[in-house]
DNA sequence: TATAACCGGAAGCCGACATTCCGCTTAGGA
DNA sequence: TCCTAAGCGGAATGTCGGCTTCCGGTTATA
């Protein structure tokens, strides 16, 4: 693979994670490239179709969440603080759209590694007595999933708790 | 106005009440003449463009939500508990998309209405010491108006509030 | 310097929607 | 009951945005 071609496979899947999360996970294959600073033709050459362009990114965007985890608990005093962190941070970048693309296309192993690593840390905060011991893991993943790009399940799960965080403690 | 006309009017309205739901502001017209059991042509005679369905729509709507709110007032003990209940109903109907129209379309005369309504209950809730004092009615109208559509800006300003309702009391 | 790999973007194709139009149907008054 | 204006459906047409292909020109690298 020359040095362009690896390059421009790199701003690409950038341009891409970009799109996806502004405009979620049908973003004109016209307007990643063009970000990208490339022309369509390259991206196609790259990537045959948008399936693999989003199984791409959801790869690469497992693994960034997995780092995260992994730092927050090094940073974090506890087993719930490093949750929130993680949490907060994965809202924090927009990258809900993508964790949505990632849902259908899947990365199975490694998501389950995430879920995994994210489960034992729940069991600890709620064993700490600091998480709510109705809340699972799943509905983390979930919260990540659905937070900026499924609007219509969050009413359903989570206006208790947002009302709830409303009330004056 | 025959009475089929004004039937198919309501039908229609119905509809549309549904679809923007569902599929946001721009639901293709001609599926919303389908679950209105009407052809197209019916629906552009009654509606000579997509921005006065939305308009009536979001003049309806407005009214919806006073009547919700007055009722709330009415069978609540509080002015805090009307609050949520207005809340919690006006989520639970889904038509957040439809409040998201609206803002772009407007009913400004009736939604003022509604928005100083609610500012006194607002008052009067935080002055029980009931609600948190750093929350408005602007933020109430935002929680509505973006909780179900406009995903990126939930994040910003009520993850924080989120995260307090998962925390153990 | 040769050449195989790579690049950009114009061109063509397609499907999804909006909107129009007109021949048929029907409500409702005389 | 009959007449007719009001209303109806949905096929047809036009538009637009995005996908994908293709090829003449460019460039990395041996």
């Amino acid at each position: 693979m020359r040095a362009d071609a690896r390059r421009n496979r790199d701003r690409i899947l950038e341009a891409a994670r970009d799109a996806v999360a502004e405009r979620g996970a049908d973003a004109p294959m016209e307007l990643i490239a063009r970000r990208a600073g490339v022309g369509v033709g390259t991206l196609y050459r790259r990537f045959p179709d948008r399936d693999t362009l989003l199984a791409a990114l959801a790869e690469q965007y497992v693994h960034e969440l997995m780092d995260a985890l992994d730092h927050a608990v090094a940073a974090e005093p506890d087993a719930w603080s490093a949750i929130r962190a993680f949490v907060v941070y994965s809202v924090d970048k927009g990258r809900g759209a993508i964790a949505a693309a990632l849902a259908g296309t899947s990365a199975p192993q490694a998501r389950q590694a995430l879920v995994r690593r994210l489960d034992e840390l729940v069991r600890l905060a709620q064993a700490d007595g600091a998480m709510r011991p109705d809340v699972g893991t799943d509905d983390l993943m979930e919260l990540l999933n659905v937070f900026a790009c499924h609007p219509d399940v969050i009413p359903k799960r989570f206006l208790p708790l947002m009302l709830d965080g409303l009330d004056r403690r």
